[in-house]
DNA sequence: ATTGACCTTATAGTAGCTTTATAGTTTTAA
DNA sequence: TTAAAACTATAAAGCTACTATAAGGTCAAT
């Protein structure tokens, strides 16, 4: 199998693969003659974990951690549970960010209807003024 | 004002408010006989205004933006509002997106007591099945 | 023979800074 | 007075996770 191939059959661009091979992610594969790589099912299914772990929003280092739980499959499985657990309480504090940002920004635009000059804008006094109790 | 006061003062590194300058965003300051910048007041409402909209999560483009709008003060208003709408509705779709991922996130969690080995963490398997039915 | 689709490497660009390197200037302490 | 500490300057690289571009080699079909 081919580089076009494997892109097409999970999804992402040939680049990317590359690139995650140079990241040291995906082992890289055997060449043909010509210098082509050449892929087996194998490398379908470690370019798939690399990807659901993306969509899951893990960093390219915590999937590098663990491919490296996984070269050691007799280990207790802690550092993966605590590693999404980490994973988890971050994504929850960037909602709680983005809650308390959104009320902010639409306190901010209340404050403001479209009929002024630039001048007189709501919107732009609030930012200068200042008055922005965040944290 | 040096480049020091005027960090301190904003609660910014000297670093980034050149980088602001280099970015256009801050107007370039007079500079002394040995080449040091000298800030006024009006610098610092200037940096203050960049920084909060840095905090509502504006870029870098989008406060250039609204620069141009003040550059212009007797324009109506609307295109400042309108900027500001697409960024709450940006902000919107962030959360519900982060939100779907915190669900997928915390099921897979529960699919593992820490009371297993790797090769048998429920985390890993659910990842590696690829039954991620998102979006 | 040449077009098109595919493959190769290397390099630069994206956002918003931060870090590092190297060097000159000013202030402060001994 | 001098030497160190603290400040300033520029330029360039590093960060994340790719994406895009350039310049070229390979292969099948026409």
């Amino acid at each position: 199998m081919r580089i076009g191939q494997l892109a097409q059959l999970v999804g992402v661009e040939t680049q990317t693969i590359r690139f995650y091979e140079q990241q040291g992610l995906l082992p890289p594969p055997d060449r043909q003659d010509n210098g082509y790589r050449v892929y087996t099912e194998k490398h379908g299914e470690w370019l798939a974990f690399i990807r659901r772990c993306r969509i899951l929003g893990l960093s390219l280092a915590e999937i590098h951690e663990l491919q490296s739980y996984q070269d050691d499959p007799h280990q207790p499985c802690t550092a993966v549970n605590a590693l999404l657990d980490d994973h988890i309480s971050h994504v929850r504090s960037q909602i709680t960010a983005l809650q308390a940002l959104e009320k902010q920004l639409v306190s901010l635009r209340a404050s403001c209807n479209d009929d002024r000059e630039v001048e007189a804008c709501g919107v732009l006094a609030g930012i200068s003024e200042g008055n922005m109790h965040q944290q």
